[in-house]
DNA sequence: CGGCCCATTGACAGGCATCAAGTCCGGTGG
DNA sequence: CCACCGGACTTGATGCCTGTCAATGGGCCG
C-alpha cells in the first residue's frame, strides 16, 4: 500500500463531502487523482452499458481509489458514510510506480490492490445460493471492519448496498442475517453491529452453501 | 496493446502446449512472464479459498495473460483451444512499461486490458436472469470471435466452460441457446457457429432479463 | 464398432424474486 | 417534549426460475 510521505505538501488530508451521497462521478472520464481514504466506507457503483446499476465494490480505510488503470475509472465512488481521504494528483502517483519499478523492479502493490475487491466481487457473486454468498461476503469484510470495543465490528452498510453488491434482494440479504443469528453463527445486538461466532460454520456455508435449518 | 516490435529476440513465438488442457499452475506463484495469445482461446480459472473452481475469464488473440499486477497470478491460465502465443519475460516488460509512463506520462493500456475480461465477468454475473447473462455474455465476446466466411462466428467454447463463467449450469446455458434460436434472436448453424441476428432484442434482454416465450 | 465426453431434453422440487403489509428508527417541526 | 413522517428493515405469501437428477442423442477417437 503505497503512503504518501508525511509532510509532503502534495497530499491534501481534506474531509469532502462531509455527508454521505455522490462523492465524485469518475466513470468514464480521465483519471486525474488517486484518492486514499482514511476513515468511513464508500462504494464503488458501476453502470452498465445497458444501464443496469451495480455496487461492484466496498472500500475502507487504506484503499486507493480512482488508480489510472485502464484511462478511466470504471466506477463511480460514492460515499456510504462520512469520509475522509487523501488526494493526490496522477502525476505525483506516477513518479511514484516509476520509481518503484525501477528500484525494487516491481509494480505499485496498489495496483493489484484496488482491483482486488472487485475481483473478489466475481468471486463471491459466483456461488448459487444466497446463503453462500452472504457468508462469503462477511467473511471478506470482516477483518476490515472497525472493532466496537468488545468483540463486536461495526457492519455501517445499508443492506440494499450489500444486496446489490451480492446480486440479490435486500429481502433475501436480510433472512440470510436472520437465519445466521438464529443458528448462532453470528451475533447482531444491533443492526450495525456484527461479531462472527462460528468462523468454521460459515467457511464451510461459503461453500457448499446449503440452506440453513428454518 | 503492447505488441513486442517485429524481430526483437526477446520475445518467442512458440506454440505450446499445443493440446487443449493444462496450460501452466499460475495461480499463487510469482509471475515471471507475460504472455500475449495469438491465436486460439485460453479461460482463466479461480479457485477460491474454499476450494470452489470458477472459469473466471476468457482470452481471445491480442490479449495478455500473466500481467504482475499482484505479485501473484490471479488465476490459473487454461487452453481451452490450441494455442499460440508470445512470452516476454516480466524484467522486459517492465521496462516497456517504464518507458510507456516516462514518454506518454500513461500507464501501459495493457495493464488494465488483462483486468477488464474479470470485471466485465461481474458486470454479467451480477444479472438476475440467466436469460440475460447469457445474453451479455454473447454480446461481450461476438466482437471477439473470428469470422467464419459466412456471417457465422466461430464459438468455440465449451458449454460447461460457458456455464461455469456465467455461475450457472450447463443445462441451463443449453436451454438459453436453444430460446434464441427459436426465437430468432440467434443463428447457430452448428453447436460452435453463431451470427447474431437481432442485437436490439439481445440487448433488450441483457438489461430487463424477461423471460422468453417458449 | 464401442467407449467416452459433451450436449440435449424432460421432470421435479426447492430457492429466491416479487409483491405487500407491518415495524422500527432517526429526523423534523410544532 | 411530543407527534409526525419518511426511509430502511422485517416478515409473510406466492409463483416462477433454475438447479438437480436422469435418460437419451451425437460426435470424436481409439
Amino acid at each position: 500500500m503505497h503512503r504518501p510521505a508525511a509532510g509532503r505538501t502534495l497530499c491534501y488530508d481534506i474531509a469532502m463531502p462531509p455527508e454521505p451521497g455522490q462523492l465524485r462521478s469518475l466513470q468514464r472520464e480521465p483519471s486525474d487523482h488517486v484518492y486514499e481514504l482514511r476513515r468511513g466506507i464508500a462504494r464503488g457503483v458501476t453502470i452498465s452499458h445497458e444501464g443496469e446499476r451495480q455496487v461492484t465494490a466496498f472500500f475502507f480505510p487504506g484503499d486507493q481509489i480512482g488508480l489510472p488503470v485502464s484511462e478511466c475509472y470504471r466506477f463511480t465512488a460514492e460515499a456510504v458514510t462520512d469520509l475522509h481521504y487523501v488526494r493526490q494528483t496522477r502525476q505525483q502517483w506516477n513518479e511514484a510506480l516509476i520509481r518503484s519499478c525501477r528500484d525494487d523492479g516491481r509494480l505499485l502493490p496498489a495496483i493489484g490492490a484496488e482491483q482486488d475487491p472487485v475481483f473478489q466481487r466475481g468471486l463471491i457473486i459466483g456461488r448459487s445460493s444466497i446463503a453462500a454468498r452472504v457468508c462469503a461476503f462477511l467473511l471478506s469484510v470482516y477483518p476490515r471492519l472497525p472493532q466496537a470495543g468488545d468483540g463486536t465490528r461495526r457492519l455501517d452498510l445499508p443492506q440494499t448496498d450489500i444486496a446489490s453488491y451480492l446480486a440479490t434482494s435486500p429481502e433475501s440479504v436480510c433472512r440470510q442475517f436472520r437465519k445466521l443469528r438464529d443458528n448462532g453463527l453470528v451475533a447482531m445486538p444491533r443492526r450495525d453491529l456484527i461479531e462472527i461466532l462460528d468462523r468454521g460454520g460459515m467457511q464451510a456455508l461459503a461453500v457448499c452453501g446449503r440452506a440453513l435449518t428454518n
